[in-house]
DNA sequence: TGTTTATAGTTAATGTTTAAACTAAATCGG
DNA sequence: CCGATTTAGTTTAAACATTAACTATAAACA
């Protein structure tokens, strides 16, 4: 109907709306937030990330992530190292806390990944 | 590297991130926002619209728009008239002012759209 | 008609985003 | 070595997003 609703950022806009809710749900369940089950991904996959790394592996702006952390840190899921060769950079590292609610919800997100990506195909073409 | 940046969410942030720039840079000259873009281009098309019509056509949620409204009513962009058929609905005008934006920017903005429409049909199979 | 249910709009609380500025520490070039 | 520039992280202010609850009005219907 209306041009705009054609142009790149609405059909994304429209993808991403159409694509989320599953995520949401269970991140509601648990007390998470998409951001912050971004960090965590991150943060679990490897050892001793700077909050550098993070910003570019998670797509979330430095200012963005400061809070995140602080979040995420009082809940008692990741702690903040100073890193001793540079005084500016810090780790952030997951705590025995975290690793239990990874083993909790990851197998559920990697389960919505793959019904959705049984639908990627037939889903890209729609857009 | 990573299974999650090849989850949908991560995919379509990265295609949002990639293209919305050339936009936030018109909309920061003209002391807009995207969501403000998005109700002032609906609110421009057509006329006596319901805030409610607003949710479904911009994919803002009804707890958003009624902050936005705020705002772009304080800088006269829009007016709100409470229907009298229906004492709850409260339409949308584009004031003169609007118009006069509407003019300005528009063209800078259906300009970015066709420079994008010429590169989507690879950027879409970069996808 | 009176009661239930749905709708339009709003408010509140918490979390995230963005642009801008700012601190402290590291690095660079002369 | 030293001043200029980068870099890591943070802070601030304003705007937006999300969930939930709540008000007022309208519609449905027994």
């Amino acid at each position: 109907m209306d041009d705009f609703n054609q142009s790149l950022p609405m059909i994304l806009n429209r993808a991403l709306d159409s694509v989320l809710p599953p995520y949401r749900e269970i991140f509601l369940r648990y007390d998470l937030t998409e951001p912050q089950w971004r960090i965590l991904r991150v943060v679990w996959s490897g050892e001793k990330i700077k909050s550098v790394d993070l910003a570019s592996r998670t797509l979330l702006a430095p200012a963005s992530i400061v809070g995140i952390i602080d979040r995420l840190e009082k809940k008692g899921l990741v702690s903040r190292v100073r890193s001793t060769s540079d005084r500016r950079a810090v780790y952030i590292m997951a705590t025995a806390k975290s690793r239990e609610l990874q083993n909790e919800v990851s197998p559920q997100i990697t389960a919505i990944q793959q019904q959705m990506r049984a639908l990627v195909s037939e889903q890209e073409w729609a857009q």
